[in-house]
DNA sequence: GCTTCTAATAGGACGATGTACTATAATCGA
DNA sequence: TCGATTATAGTACATCGTCCTATTAGAAGC
């Protein structure tokens, strides 16, 4: 009568009894969020989705639950399960920490138009995200971490780096040729390009080294313009910083 | 006949023979962050906007130039126009750079609702924030950072600082009642004091320490439940590493 | 002071969206 | 075989962003 709970399945792990006409929950998941690939996220649509699948609108509502935002949990439950896995407990746990946060970023990047939504996700929706939390976590205690220190080093990690990847991911504004065929691209390009070196003069001096390349300076985003080693250098900063100053010495 | 472009004024600074009649681009656009600051960013529309200053959509079309997009545009210019005023030039580098990211967080903390849209336009619309992107080159340079050492410098600070606080702003879903009368914050709390010590042994552990106050496992956003130590904290590692890193000694 | 031109606004139309409601079909347990 | 449950279709509603075509208000020129 109402829609099916997200924990509803009562023991079996699935297909114990339901999903035997048509459509799975997975299948809608994977759908969106190939859909979201494609298409880019803000474009995407719920209607659309159903149509792609040859279907009621209804439907999704039926396999995910009340709404669009639980479709998104759902994604970002699928997307962010595998986190943690092919990490070896041995490692050193600096060098964990590296890996873990490695894996964040590829991962995203695998599905980068996913990245605005699963940005705001992350947030919390924790539950499914567990595997990641105990690593992180573990990892800090390895590095002398107890109690009260856990919280801050844990919100440097994920909120600097995490909150990295989202903003490298942002998505471009809609190319709508805003004046007479030039494209926002090119307006963007030729505006920095025009940077007044008496007003800024270091900006100007710098644009060779910074243009299409810096943060607040770029026409691309992350995924046609990664910044692999800024983020390196980020976690570098971070890790070796915790590292320095942990509270206890680990064994 | 087309709509007003934003570089149209012929040198008159404002008022020169414009907007005589009744709105101003401004006026609409302090218009949208108050509403915005006052019903959220999800909830924000443009008809409504037009609805409560009394006017017609098109308006709004008319004012802002082509779309919702450069409405957004023109917000964030607005917003983050003051970023890096009151700043001594005779500090040294390192304060001057801890002051800038301040200043950045406290002013998105003024308009908090308006957080998710302006990471994403901090991407990009760099041409208002000529002044921002002047003054952290500028600290990098008096700090030794030349050349191709200032991009991963600048993007460490801006992605890594910038995007904390998106991340920490992140919007909570629409408090939708999920299941008979409990709220989505209720459930979630509930499902992380539930948290199996025996799968996660050292989340379980430090549960009292964490509870709603690291990234993941917390159902108040920023606005409720500030990360000010952990925001400093990375601000500290990021300004100090860079600081141990500099590539060459300044003055 | 009257005309003329342009800036500013009104009003509505179009297609699309998220969500909800009701009815019908398919499947399975008994 | 039959009833209950799962899954789906179809449709309706309010809203949204955007565009188009008038129409008004104000300033400039004479």
């Amino acid at each position: 009568m109402t829609s099916q709970d997200g924990t509803k399945k009562s023991g079996k792990s699935s297909r114990g009894r339901a999903a035997a006409i048509g459509l799975d929950k997975k299948q809608v998941v994977d759908a969106a969020i190939a859909q979201i690939d494609q298409k880019g996220f803000a474009a995407f649509s719920l209607r659309e989705l159903a149509r792609t699948l040859g279907v009621s609108p209804a439907v999704i509502y039926w396999h995910v639950g009340g709404a669009k935002e639980d479709l998104y949990a759902e994604i970002s439950a699928s997307l962010t399960g595998s986190l943690s896995e092919g990490l070896d407990a041995d490692m050193p746990w600096d060098e964990r920490l590296r890996q873990v946060f490695r894996n964040y970023r590829t991962l995203v990047f695998r599905h980068h138009a996913v990245a605005p939504m699963l940005g705001a996700q992350l947030k919390s929706n924790g539950v499914a995200n567990l595997d990641w939390v105990e690593t992180i976590l573990s990892a800090l205690h390895d590095g002398g971490y107890r109690g009260d220190a856990l919280r801050p080093a844990f919100n440097v990690l994920v909120g600097g780096l995490a909150g990295f990847v989202t903003m490298e991911l942002a998505p471009a504004p809609v190319s709508k040729p805003a004046s007479a065929g030039e494209s926002w691209q090119e307006l963007f390009a030729r505006r920095v390009a025009e940077i007044d070196p008496h007003l800024y003069p270091l900006t100007a001096a710098a644009l060779p080294d910074i243009t299409n390349k810096i943060f607040v300076l770029r026409w691309h985003n992350g995924a046609d313009v990664p910044y692999d080693d800024s983020y390196e250098l980020l976690l570098d900063l971070l890790v070796e910083g915790l590292k320095a100053r942990a509270p206890a010495n680990p064994t």
